[in-house]
DNA sequence: ATATTTTATGTAATTTTTTACATAAAATGC
DNA sequence: GCATTTTATGTAAAAAATTACATAAAATAT
């Protein structure tokens, strides 16, 4: 490995030149800077990173914060996420909290000791204090721990509406919402805009809640074989829904006929299996994306407009709609 | 942000006494340790990562480099990969070369620049000389780019033999193969054994080659459509196994009566969706735990025995055979 | 009682890069 | 023609840690 005293001494200039020529700073005769570029060349010399880190005290590494990589949602935020910071020549330390506080604290020791730039934080373990002391700039996705740290999610609040408005033209009259963890202000704003369009036509409705990552297909079973009138169904994820379209088969009702299904996410299976789910599409790309450079703005100490930022959902009609 | 020289500071003793005691290496008095123990709590001190990866030229990262990150097999590879990684106090680096070389090669320049301590393969992009050049230690998963580089993957030999025979043993008489892409080892091991089963017993089969990424599933459809009179299917992924199936209902065949499908991987969807999936799992946790253990040898320039790791596979029977 | 080993701690070099400061030649201004 | 500015380059300190080497007191051996 080449270091930058090797493309010096080849070159025959001191380090402070190759430094120069590198980093494009200060005065260098363009004479001296092709005999310096000839000797990076020459030597396959790239620059150490850690070198330059320790130095400037930054490391051009942002950490994500993720509770597990396996569902579909996460991981496409995720695809997204790293294109974005590989792009902006930032690299990505993926840390999988899979919802568990120690190995949490276990990464927040790290960035410390690496000089993380920044940290995107999609994790449910709320130890917000822990991270206020790391003084890193920080953005959320899905969650809002703190007045002061930037979130990023979809309007959740209109997803729930347009679910609602659609159940509710095509003529529902009995309503099951399978929702998240009532914890989460994503459902919890899915929730508010859901049912403030069905309590506005007075349509009768109730509410189930289940675990996001491994929700209980038997629960879901029963819930549907004791309520064989309803005919809409609204799920807070398409997994859940996938899960409910399988219940109400088994109950041998028909969808879209007897009974009307729509999930929350689009995720890529949604459009493959049969019968095709209609869903509320959420971006993860302007997700991903608005979230890399709202931490971007923060590193670099510019104004973040809006602070907030709510992406715009969309609802798609498939084949478990009439 | 305590540096060692603030902790020296506290506790009235030379930074080379603290650096004995965070290293627990050397002579140390049991009452100056204790004091020093007392400084480093007190300042909340973290040694900076860095200074240490500089001096050390290691850095306690290894590097992973998958395609993408959204199937689900790669996902929970990853998961494990990461899980286990961490364990062994390592940060994990993920590298999302999307098939695409370029992004690859920026990804290759960057390993050297961190001292990255390892690099875990699981791309499809073949440039084995660039990755030599590098002289980081490599393992290599679901492929064999060099005889000098450990592998691990399947015993995806066996894999096919388990659902060949599984389907003889059902009496099927008539197989498609919907086969991944047959420049992968992996693929083509899974083809030998199938076809080592099949030949044996003489039963007619013929295979079709498919995208892992994105199957197309017009062509499943017109395969399934011109060859009705077959009576198994064996997918080399559950993600192609559930197009299958849906081709297979949609000509209006019944699993298993008149088609049995078999497919491989057993994602976790495999055991949700009804039919329920016959499928040979791969175990993604021994996978991802034995990479990282022969990375760890090979850091560490310990034997590695076996060099190359097949792992065992197993025939999951579900709803899809009878 | 002296020599040797063990224990204990400190000083300074080292890892690779960036940059403040120093120095001096060349170019420009008046 | 001399003062000032611009261009060009080098020296050395700094970032935060580890460690070889030096030094000396305490413990043990003979």
């Amino acid at each position: 490995m080449a270091t930058i005293k090797d493309v010096a001494k080849m070159a025959h200039v001191s380090v402070a030149t190759v430094s120069r020529v590198i980093n494009q700073k200060g005065y260098v005769n363009s004479e001296t800077k092709q005999l310096v570029l000839d000797a990076i060349k020459e030597l396959n010399y790239v620059p150490n990173e850690l070198a330059r880190s320790l130095f400037q005290k930054k490391s051009s590494i942002i950490a994500v914060i993720v509770p597990h990589l396996t569902s579909y949602y996460f991981a496409e935020l995720l695809e997204y996420i790293e294109n974005y910071t590989v792009n902006l020549d930032y690299r990505l330390m993926v840390c999988n909290s899979q919802d568990d506080p120690d190995k949490e604290s276990k990464y927040l020791k790290i960035f410390d000791q690496y000089n993380i730039d920044g940290i995107i934080l999609i994790s449910n373990t709320h130890r917000i204090d822990d991270y206020k002391k790391l003084n890193i700039p920080i953005v959320e996705i899905d969650h809002k721990l703190a007045e002061d740290i930037p979130s990023i999610q979809s309007n959740n609040f209109l997803g729930g509406k347009l679910a609602a408005q659609k159940l509710v033209n095509n003529g529902c009259k009995k309503i099951i919402h399978f929702r998240g963890p009532s914890d989460l202000v994503t459902v919890q704003e899915r929730t508010k805009g859901f049912k403030s369009v069905l309590e506005k036509n007075q349509i009768f409705n109730f509410s189930y809640d289940l675990d996001f990552r491994a929700p209980s297909a038997s629960d879901i079973d029963n819930v549907i074989k004791s309520n064989l009138d309803c005919d809409g169904v609204f799920c807070d994820s398409d997994y859940i829904a996938i899960l409910a379209i399988q219940a109400i088969k088994d109950a041998g009702k028909r969808i879209p006929e007897d009974i009307q299904v729509i999930g929350f996410d689009d995720i890529e299976i949604a459009d493959v299996l049969r019968p095709r789910l209609t869903t509320i599409a959420q971006s993860r790309k302007e997700m991903g994306e608005y979230a890399v450079t709202a931490l971007m703005k923060l590193i670099h100490k510019e104004k973040l407009e809006p602070f907030d930022r709510n992406i715009d959902v969309k609802l798609i009609e498939r084949d478990t709609t009439i």
